[in-house]
DNA sequence: AACTTTTATATTGTGCACAATAATATTGTA
DNA sequence: TACAATATTATTGTGCACAATATAAAAGTT
């Protein structure tokens, strides 16, 4: 058996043999290109990612938007009184359940939407893989955040 | 034409229609998954991957770890610091170059690798895909992961 | 030798991430 | 109605992430 073939205990613990690795590191340096585009609109990424939930569903309470997008009240709490300072989300509480907190957009956090469309064209091709490469990884990434949460 | 075939133009900005988000968020749920296994070992997950660049490759300087690991100076000198402080590498500047910083590991943190090898498999099937999917996810991501830094 | 330039790490400042806990409003129950 | 349990958000504390800048040593230049 070849040298660099042997095995030993340790193989598990090599970087190369890893799948957190690549998914960890691969996150943070996609998540990087970002910085610069989203300049523009005033975001960082999380709040990019927050923005769109409420584009895309309107009106959430704060926890109904953690669900959407995998924070909870420690990240968002702070983070959307930030988006408040920036005029583009309303933190009201509802007469009905002074415990909650509803999030809505502003008309300039509406506005901003129009702006944010830009964003995919400029991150087109960021990542060094063909168009069903990517697709094969979406899908992949979608099926084992699927299985989180609650599970194993 | 169906209505939920309908394009418009906020399509590309749907959260479900993205790639980075899943990328995003699996990424950080499976670290958060390692957070509990890893506190028997004392190690954050990005400490436990910058160890595992001082096992496989033993001593290196500050940079050439922090090329290893996609990590910079401002994360790092901290985080090597802590590393320090708990005993398991040392911080050394070289008599021939004093500014590059050399991290060498203690004996403690040579030991330390012989509980880290326990962390794969209580990580095992944490992710919801089979042995063939995290396979190809992982060849994916590495050649993503490949084509960043100086490109694109 | 005096100087500029480059190299390598450290620091600063802002924001995310999350576990643990606190605070407060609502709901359920005796 | 009191009071226990639950639900919802906020706060605290620690650590990561990174751009921008500072610091200081080494190497190059005149």
């Amino acid at each position: 058996m070849k040298d660099n073939l042997k095995e030993n205990k340790y193989d598990c613990i090599r970087l190369r043999n890893q799948l957190c690795f690549p998914l960890y590191a691969c996150s943070k340096e996609v998540i990087r290109k970002y910085r610069k585009p989203l300049e523009k609109l005033g975001l960082t990424y999380t709040q990019y990612v927050v923005m769109m939930a409420l584009w895309e569903f309107g009106t959430m309470t704060e926890s109904e938007l953690g669900e959407k997008v995998y924070l909870d009240s420690g990240t968002l709490a702070p983070l959307l009184k930030r988006l408040e300072k920036q005029g583009v989300v309303n933190r009201v509480r509802p007469d009905d359940n002074e415990r909650k907190l509803c999030i809505s957009l502003t008309e300039k956090g509406q506005a901003l939407q129009e702006e944010a469309i830009k964003i995919p064209e400029a991150m087109q091709g960021c990542m060094n893989l063909t168009p069903e490469e990517m697709m094969q990884l979406k899908t992949l990434l979608d099926k084992a955040l699927n299985g989180t949460s609650k599970n194993s």
